[in-house]
DNA sequence: TAATATACTATAGATTCAGTAGGAATTAAA
DNA sequence: TTTAATTCCTACTGAATCTATAGTATATTA
């Protein structure tokens, strides 16, 4: 797995969403003067937020965006799925098939898809909820 | 972490070995046919594991790669960071280290660091003897 | 109607990837 | 001693991906 700025970033505009439940629409230049985000590349990333169906948005004056339910619900790797193209750690895997020809003679082959499984798994394990909070990784 | 075929390649050539013990010192040629990886992009990926003394050669006629050591004492992830540059999730942490300035305020960085300790332990715990046996997924 | 947003498409520079090219140095066998 | 086979070394290159930026159209509210 390779997380691009991409997807980075799509998890902290999440995050900051999440921080802010009670202001409504939040605009896209707000969230990109906190986090420090050029607006104009926030707005392709949100694009993919948005088709599936992970905020939702109001155009127009006071629009922007917001999230579509409570934060302990979002997954981190289901954030990642919708905006990183492949999040295997190798190309020979790709949304947990093989797409490798020689798959049967490759004698790796069964351990880069346990670790995809091990990433993934832990991925779908930690929510939005549990990044706001850090008591995950609270004394590290 | 993302994979590429360099690291790819140099675990195929070190299981390639591991798979001749008798034959002494094999030629890249060899090699390269037998797994049907270009011989020239081999000598360049197998000059990183020799560097970091993982084969040792001989040259001239009849010479080649053989492995130091047994093939239980390698670990996938001993391979892969002699020959990949970056095998974390994301470019902000490197071996081990958090590279990004703004850490202390990031939500995200502790959960990216415990994947990439997932990671790192479980490509330390796979050996290349278990990919040539293939037990550890037999029947997966 | 003016101001403020999202929505959409195209483009571009930088970096990395994946592999090639060419030749120098070394060694064993003929 | 010559020849063939091999490692070793450096430089180069085309393609893909990454990381945005630019410009414009559309929608909404005050």
């Amino acid at each position: 797995m390779n997380v691009t700025s991409k997807g980075r970033y799509a998890l902290r505009v999440m995050v900051d969403l999440a921080q802010h439940p009670e202001d409504g629409f939040v605009s896209l230049k707000t969230v990109a003067e906190r986090q420090g985000i050029s607006m104009k590349y926030l707005e392709m990333i949100v694009g993919h937020l948005k088709k599936a169906e992970l905020v939702e948005s109001t155009r127009g004056k006071e629009g922007g965006y917001r999230l579509c339910r409570d934060a302990a619900s979002y997954s981190v790797g289901e954030i990642l799925h919708c905006i990183e193209d492949n999040l295997a750690p190798v190309s020979c895997i790709r949304d947990g098939s093989i797409t490798c020809d020689h798959a049967e003679l490759c004698l790796t082959i069964p351990m880069w898809k346990e670790l995809d499984e091990i990433t993934n798994k832990y991925l779908e394990s930690i929510t939005l909820a549990d990044l706001l909070s850090g008591d995950k990784w609270k004394g590290t």
